[in-house]
DNA sequence: TGCTAAAATAGTGCTAACATTATTGTCAAC
DNA sequence: GTTGACAATAATGTTAGCACTATTTTAGCA
């Protein structure tokens, strides 16, 4: 049992957000499994915290679309549909290559140049044989630095939210047959635009990537589900 | 006072998220203004509810970001800043681009034309005579169309959020020399390329709108705020 | 008058107890 | 085996009371 600092225990943030985050990682991780049951005096205990607060963490995970509260009968994590994936995807398109032009715009292009250079001839044929999370490690670096340069909470929590919901199924794209090289390529292009402060073409190009990302979903649904 | 369906009251929504979307839109709409204290004894009344069912809609809308809680001291709503206005529009401007483009793939573009039908030349003549209003509603009227044919919840409740926190700033912004005008040029505009089904032709033009919108805030920041 | 310490205040935070409600389980009748 | 009625159950929903905490106010002193 972890036991949760209570609200006045300083660090800017109240409990109930930390509280909310660490649920929410759970729920995104699929520590907490879609379809399992939360309860208030099961989390209350859990983090050891007032039935109260657990009732609120419920609440907020309700009004974030997270869990599915039945009246006096306790809250489910939801399922994603895959209908919903496609939907959150089609935010998803927008809002990284939101993020890519601002980086660029924001970014000195040498920033972008060195994420380049790591992409070797070594580097790619690690790829190429399977070395995945080789390239899963190297993309979210890559991804989280434009998140940061791009420079907007908006876009971030927003991002943050969406990665929430998707990221399991991702995973499971992500080893699909030959994503992991479509990505890289996409990846090298989109860098090389991000490198000559190329903005616009940047936004394009991750739109693309990330486009091509769920095509290979729909292309392979039956597995990956 | 209003008194508030019980959870088990039927209608699909709970009761927490009926409360939600009531206080949202109060705040969003300034009745409830930006600074005032929100204290949950006082909204248990104001609602009919119970102390500790206000106090997880105090936390929903502190997760949401609209309110701000002190332990112990209770919750002050939210000053929208103007940094953050911008940085809210950058997300707005991708996220109404991605619903006409949507909107115009789903939608016979016999819809579009009908809107387009309605700018005459008195239409327009009315609008340069001052009459914002009319732009106002004819406006609003197109974007509930597509966002309703844009069919993605997700997007939906996106821009509702960035409505939230948005329309009242902006409804300045409409009222600045010439706003309207501008507006309804490109409306046109928008208007003929989804009238002739082209998608992305309409998201650009889309961009194109809400950008200038936000770039006339820039240029008037100190008569509108 | 200004400063400091103590008291008061306002509001949340927590706990306990009981009420309420929707679902599940059991049992008898057909 | 199926159906319907009733009881049990699980969890939330609400209320009440008190604890706790951060801020504000007040009183006393230099």
């Amino acid at each position: 049992m972890k036991r949760f600092k209570t609200s006045a225990a300083g660090g800017g943030q109240t409990q109930l957000a930390s509280l909310v985050a660490e649920l929410r990682r759970q729920i995104s991780e699929h520590k907490i499994s879609p379809g399992a049951k939360l309860n208030e005096q099961q989390i209350a205990n859990d983090f050891g915290v007032s039935r109260a607060r657990a009732r609120e963490v419920i609440g907020a995970l309700e009004v974030h679309g997270l869990v599915e509260r039945h009246p006096n009968r306790g809250a489910v994590v939801r399922r994603l549909e895959l209908h919903e994936m496609y939907e959150i995807y089609d935010v998803r398109e927008v809002l990284e290559g939101l993020a890519v032009r601002r980086a660029v715009e924001n970014e000195n292009p040498e920033t972008w140049k060195k994420f380049l250079d790591n992409l070797t001839p070594e580097f790619e044929s690690r790829i190429a044989a399977g070395d995945i999370e080789l390239y899963e490690v190297e993309f979210n670096r890559f991804r989280k630095a434009v998140i940061a340069a791009a420079d907007n909470p908006v876009i971030t929590g927003m991002l943050d939210s969406v990665q929430d919901q998707t990221q399991i199924i991702m995973r499971r794209v992500l080893v699909l047959p030959g994503r992991a090289e479509r990505g890289l390529v996409n990846l090298k292009r989109l860098l090389e635009a991000m490198s000559k402060g190329q903005a616009e073409e940047a936004e394009k190009l991750r739109r693309i990537g990330i486009r091509a990302a769920i095509d290979d979903l729909k292309r392979y649904e039956r597995f990956v589900l």
